[in-house]
DNA sequence: ATCTTAACGCGAATAGTCTTGCTTTAAGCG
DNA sequence: CGCTTAAAGCAAGACTATTCGCGTTAAGAT
């Protein structure tokens, strides 16, 4: 259980707080497996979680909020960084490991949470997300380079192996595959052998 | 001006019916210059167009299914597909535009319109208008080969050039720029060659 | 054990969204 | 030029979504 995301609340850090925020989170995931986005609605997630409407727009205020702290979470917990001794087999299970997430039933809904603008102020919008995994890949590819390996760099690897996933999930329907997957690191090991 | 895309009318294609929708489709690019999609309103469509609400209802039943019909048009009669007499020169052409496109105020609308599922039934929804891009590019890499050159396949371009730039539009607030594209134009020739 | 208070539950009030029946306008046709 | 009729305008009404005040619960501290 991670800490708060919307906003740290300046006490009452566990407790009832928690579970109602665990109840909330589950019913938006459970509905998100059911229908579309555009189906959801703050009554339905009251309904299914038990926790009073006007709590959830106390707490979270939009749907979009809501969804956007959801999949945040759950991107965040999401399983670590493969280490499997070499470079190639690090970026393969990395690899298939994105492609069944985002041809998953919530891929479109990570994908569109990227794209609602909910966070008020400041924040960094989705480089939260993005950064911590973003270190994570760089410690991969620093691994690769200690044990004398020649690994691309930290932008060639999203653009060359996270981006057509992305791209894929969004314009065909078609489940991107592992196949497609240890594509795209082939490609990826080609351009760095090349330089 | 196209051909209805929302649903083809029995009869009555031209006069009012065009004026109608002109100005939605205006009013509704405009609003979305001014303020997040999720600020718009079928109702602030209404007042800006000078349309009644009732009628855009009728015609377009929901905001989702209205920006999307807005923008398949926008993408539909964009730019035509470069002929530079290079290879080289068709590909940096083309991704510098597309580059400038996503970087612009719409960009993040027509990313988050291909995630929004709006047509009801069968409707192979973005396809439509991924299928003639795809086409007129195809046409381009076509154009290369007669040429002798060594084109890469539609895919590869695709997922090169365009999904990089669809990524930095998702992910990141900088702008896409010129650079940036040519860049992935190298890319996508280096592996070109080396096959 | 008791106190304090943030957060929750509840129901009512408000505001905003969407639908509907009817009237009016004007495109396409004879 | 005058019909016919699909589509637009209008306004009332139904339905949802959102906010608010107030009483209640329970976490954390003494």
């Amino acid at each position: 259980m991670s800490a708060m995301a919307a906003q740290e609340p300046v006490r009452r850090p566990g407790g009832r707080n928690a579970r109602v925020r665990t109840a909330v989170c589950e019913a938006v995931l459970d509905l998100l497996h059911e229908a579309d986005w555009d189906d959801l609605s703050i009554a339905q997630v009251a309904e299914r979680s038990g926790v009073h409407q006007a709590t959830i727009y106390r707490r979270w205020g939009t749907l979009g909020a809501l969804v956007d702290d959801v999949v945040t979470e759950q991107l965040t917990r999401s399983s670590p960084v493969p280490d499997t001794g070499t470079l190639r087999g690090d970026l393969e299970a990395y690899a298939v490991q994105v492609a069944e997430d985002v041809a998953g039933p919530l891929g479109p809904v990570f994908l569109r949470a990227a794209l609602v603008g909910t966070r008020p102020e400041g924040e960094p919008s989705k480089q939260v997300y993005l950064l911590e995994r973003g270190t994570q890949l760089q410690k991969m590819l620093d691994r690769a380079r200690d044990r004398g390996e020649n690994p691309p760099t930290l932008l060639e690897l999203l653009e060359v192996i996270l981006a057509p996933l992305y791209f894929h999930a969004m314009f065909f329907e078609r489940p991107t595959n592992a196949h497609h997957a240890r594509t795209l690191v082939d490609r990826l090991l080609a351009l760095s052998e090349k330089k």
